[in-house]
DNA sequence: ACCACAAATGCTACTTGTTGGCAAGTGCAA
DNA sequence: TTGCACTTGCCAACAAGTAGCATTTGTGGT
């Protein structure tokens, strides 16, 4: 049994149904390869069940919003990423020339949780972050 | 002559215009009081220059983005907010119960940056920063 | 003061991502 | 197997943002 037949099993316990098209939406997003767009989801289940409404698709990620097993994040590209939480908490750092995506280790993060909580008496919930800069090569590529 | 009067004259020196437009665009962002919305600009200019239009504000919005006078973020309300970049780099910290918004100084995210230099040889551009969580006074009155 | 022209504006229509209402369908407990 | 609340599909609406284009207007040169 792959782990997100789990979670749909998960969801069942907790009162929600166990319907086809929320298990075509999780076998879509568990089998991207990491952030995928409503649309894609949609297109994706859609190979399966050529009926499944893109409304559905959005009903079913806020459900899984709510319950912190997807999360949603902007990556400024006009249109919301989601991604299966349980893959382990990482951010996203974002070239902004060539639009390459490096996954960050949560870790990374502990230092500035701890400076905001003390100093701001602010406990920060940061699941999913998007920075934005330059990787490497195109720091080096780059005229001037 | 106020600050963004300075801007606008350091706009004309680099070759755009000077249009009555854009100073009134411009006037809408110094005075709101931080992060605003276009459509919030394009109200408060509106009570000036009624013809105003929207796709203007988006216009000079673009411009005054692209020349890092200010910042555009996502805080998760479905449409971007604008601020002067001006005013000193700064973040924010948004608490999910009451939606206030704390001022973050830029110095903290000092570490990250350079963990993240080291680490990922990723030059992070953070401009404007959102993070979402839990302020104290809504901790302390949260039911459980 | 005037002219010419590129830059900027306003208008309109459109796209795209997302949400809401509602009738019909369907898991699931009894 | 039946009832009913939960879900779905459909469709229409929505909001933010963008594009095309004719008209207007700063601005530099005269």
């Amino acid at each position: 049994m792959s782990h997100h037949d789990e979670i749909i099993e998960a969801l069942q316990q907790i009162g929600y149904r166990l319907t086809p098209q929320r298990m075509m939406i999780l076998d879509a997003i568990a089998s991207s390869d990491g952030h995928t767009g409503a649309e894609e989801i949609h297109e994706a289940a859609r190979a399966a069940y050529p009926y499944l409404d893109i409304s559905t698709v959005y009903r079913t990620l806020d459900l899984l919003k709510g319950l912190h097993l997807v999360s949603e994040t902007d990556l400024g590209r006009g249109h919301a990423q989601y991604e299966l939480l349980s893959r382990g908490l990482h951010h996203h750092l974002i070239c902004r020339e060539c639009g390459g995506i490096l996954d960050m280790d949560n870790s990374f993060l502990n230092p500035l949780r701890q400076s905001i909580d003390q100093q701001y008496d602010f406990h920060s919930e940061i699941e999913h972050l998007a920075i934005f800069g330059m990787c490497s090569a195109c720091n080096a590529n780059l005229p001037g």
